[in-house]
DNA sequence: GTATTTGTACTGACCAGTCAGTTCAAAGGA
DNA sequence: TCCTTTGAACTGACTGGTCAGTACAAATAC
């Protein structure tokens, strides 16, 4: 292909860490283009060269951020019995708000804001992932570990709430809890309220 | 406690509903100070005579919608047995956010916020929340019905997780669906999830 | 007669977005 | 080899609008 996206690439992804720096110290709330512009190191106007709006910018982090975050979960595309498909798909999510805390932030404080520019992009993505945990369940319904009367899509958006709560929990008041701990933990809970 | 002034509060909760109103139909970004008071009916300077300030009337709401949220949480205490226990947690949750389903976005998109001047106020309540929730999953553990390796705080974040996120899908795509319905897919799924 | 509310006009900070100008590496002659 | 051109990437002072908060005198409740 093209010979050099290499430096666009590396600009972008500059602001993409600045951001998500200064949503982590700051918060979403007072969150300025002329802040990020600094944190990166870059003029304000390199920005709007690379994104044309701010808008553009937490759009565009936003679909780089969920791309990974479904590439963790499609982990559990590969489990091979139904313990493991429950691990990975729990496991894969913790990961990445271990790895990237701060997206976690701007995930959960953006998702289910009712109007704002990229709220259309922020459900697509959401789709993206709740489609992944679905097919997964229903891996879990096949082999038998799923009552047929629960309804998919409640057990998948149950899920994505309870690891996303969780794990900002886990990281904000106890983060000297490992990774297989807490994901044991909530393993264990799946498994454990019976009749 | 003292007479209450019932005009002070009348106006009061005229600007609560009205803030709300407007979280509903704009959203939380481009909530002004000016609109609030416009939809209320009321003057600018009204708002700052009751509340002192914008972030007054917020806090002042957070306070007066999670006491509420609370007292629905409060009807699991006069639960009789384990069933019982969770489907009163769980359905007084709901019950909560279906009758303000504003408050439910004003909730979660503030919660994980870092820094916000009334991020403080927040945690105070949520820990309110979360420690009525603890309480019924410790009952719930004196019963037999949760396995006793289960940490109770990450039971109730993931509790409180999965009724959040569960509810604002509720209440976005399938609001035709029944409380009760919903309510039930989500104990089932918690009871549903077996070796 | 005190507490509350109104209406209007104002200030000043803050910030998204603009744009004329700069930099520089590669392409293309001569 | 040296000059010229091109254009993508970047710069940062500036603009224009928005909005929280103020001021205060007059009106209206309680």
């Amino acid at each position: 292909m093209s010979t050099r996206p290499a430096r666009t690439g590396a600009t972008k992804q500059k602001l993409f860490i600045a951001t998500l720096n200064l949503v982590a110290s700051k918060g979403m709330a007072s969150l300025t283009v002329d802040d990020i512009a600094a944190e990166a190191g870059v003029a304000k106007g390199t920005v709007y060269y690379n994104f044309g709006s701010k808008d553009g910018l937490i759009d565009a982090l936003l679909r780089f951020g969920l791309e990974l975050f479904a590439e963790r979960l499609r982990a559990a595309e590969r489990a091979t019995d139904a313990d493991d498909i429950l691990a990975r798909l729990v496991g894969g999510a913790l990961e990445f708000f271990a790895e990237y805390p701060a997206f976690g932030q701007l995930l959960v404080s953006e998702l289910w804001r009712t109007p704002g520019q990229w709220h259309k992009t922020l459900n697509l993505l959401r789709d993206e992932i709740t489609s992944i945990m679905r097919a997964q369940l229903r891996r879990l319904a096949d082999l038998g570990r799923l009552p047929p009367e629960v309804d998919v899509r409640t057990a998948a958006g149950a899920l994505f709430g309870t690891v996303v709560v969780v794990a900002m929990d886990w990281q904000v008041f106890t983060p000297e809890r490992g990774l297989a701990e807490v994901r044991d933990s909530i393993l264990l809970l799946m498994r454990g309220i019976r009749e």
